[in-house]
DNA sequence: TCTGGGGTCCTTCTTCGA
DNA sequence: TCTGTCGAAGAAGGACCC
């Protein structure tokens, strides 16, 4: 059996706890200026405000909300908690983001009431010690309970049997399965499927046809309730990458190559964090339309250096011989990650015997000791 | 109304070497 | 030496998740 815990409003839910005078009034926490919602109260919820909403729409159906800024510090501490708190039951915890995870407890449950049984205490754990309420799905496989807790929420449980699968499933709407978005919907409704029902009882090529080899068999397996995938506690990490929207759309590439150095700077130092090297950046440029386009170079060797993964994004950017284009947005991402231990450097006639690698060592440190950003490229200071 | 930032995975097309 | 085929890898874009 397979737990899915899913915490109510998570990032409102933590604020809430170091602003009580706060509890019982509609509260969303976002981003200033171009955000989006990230989480908000049930109080909140009601007025029909709902997370990834732009924060603009959010304030005119909710006047009276009060916004917070995110505070990810304070998610990441309690987020740790309660994953220890899950490990304590169960050494197979596989977290999705900081406010859900996977359990598989059937080594230490022995059926489907005993590992409800075990959910109820969680909840009741996470309330006691976290002041926060979750919502806990009870399934033999891993995407039922993901919709089971998705059923139960806020503050419940829902119990779904082997033998109850399809009974569940089979009412729900399309859109309610992983990996049916806008536009999967969309493709749904114009072939007549409405319900996972419907998915189910059609043909799987047709599905294939319409969807492509992968999305159309998952898609049609899930719908017969078949979901053979594993509760796995640590995935290493394929990518890591940080994009900036700026405040105003920019059109200086001078200023516009100084974030790319800010975000290659974040990016590499995360990777050494993680000890990871990668071999593939890649470059996104969002502009004012919205329309978004990728620019990505592999390298012959594997790299975590700041400037580095700065010089191929700055490479990558000056390729798009853009003419004052307004841009809204800018991102760079390392992927093709291994761990560092097994990259091995090429040396090059001449080259220095300290160079970037070792200043980006010492950055490290100093910024381990007296904090993120006390030492940083010249352009980006002042 | 005006769309964040962190990711993963899939599809399609192109290139390159065997 | 030239040509066709095939598979792997890279590049780009899109859909999706929280």
């Amino acid at each position: 059996m397979i737990l899915h815990i899913d915490m109510d409003a998570f990032y409102a839910s933590a604020s809430l706890i170091e602003r009580p005078d706060l509890l019982g009034r509609p509260v969303i926490v976002g981003g200033a200026g171009r955000g989006v919602v990230l989480s908000a109260t049930y109080e909140a919820r009601r007025s029909g405000v709902s997370s990834g909403m732009p924060m603009g729409r959010a304030r005119r159906l909710c006047p009276d909300a009060v916004v917070l800024a995110p505070d990810y510090d304070l998610y990441t501490q309690i987020s740790g908690s309660i994953m220890h708190l899950f490990s304590q039951v169960t050494p197979l915890v596989e977290p999705i983001s900081l406010d859900e995870a996977f359990l598989d407890v059937g080594g230490v449950c022995n059926g489907p009431e005993s590992a409800a049984a075990l959910g109820h205490e969680l909840r009741d754990a996470v309330a006691d010690e976290q002041g926060i309420t979750c919502s806990v799905g009870v399934a033999p496989m891993k995407f039922v309970a993901k919709l089971a807790s998705t059923s139960a929420k806020p503050d419940g449980l829902r119990l779904v049997r082997q033998e109850e699968v399809l009974d569940f499933l089979h009412p729900l709407p399309v859109e309610a399965l992983w990996g049916v978005g806008a536009s999967t919907q969309e493709k749904l409704h114009t072939l007549g499927l409405r319900t996972v029902g419907d998915i189910a009882h059609l043909p799987q090529r047709t599905l294939v046809r319409s969807l492509g080899q992968a999305s159309g068999t998952t898609l049609h397996r899930l719908a017969w309730g078949h979901d053979e995938r594993r509760v796995v506690p640590h995935e290493p990490e394929r990518s890591i990458g940080s994009d900036e929207t700026f405040g105003e759309d920019l059109d200086d590439p001078v200023l516009i190559k100084r974030h790319l150095l800010k975000l290659s700077d974040r990016v590499a130092a995360r990777m050494r964090s993680a000890e990871v090297a990668g071999r593939t950046v890649v470059l996104k440029v969002r502009f004012s339309d919205f329309t978004t386009i990728t620019r990505s170079r592999t390298l012959s060797e594997h790299t975590d250096v700041s400037r580095e993964v700065y010089a191929v994004a700055a490479q990558l950017f000056d390729a798009l011989g853009l003419q004052r284009a307004r841009i809204r947005l800018v991102g760079v991402r390392v992927q093709g990650l291994t761990d560092r231990r097994l990259t091995s450097r090429q040396g090059k006639l001449g080259e220095r015997e300290f160079g970037w690698q070792e200043a980006d060592r010492a950055v490290d440190r100093a910024s381990a000791r007296f904090g993120a950003g006390i030492v940083r490229p010249a352009s980006l200071v002042g």
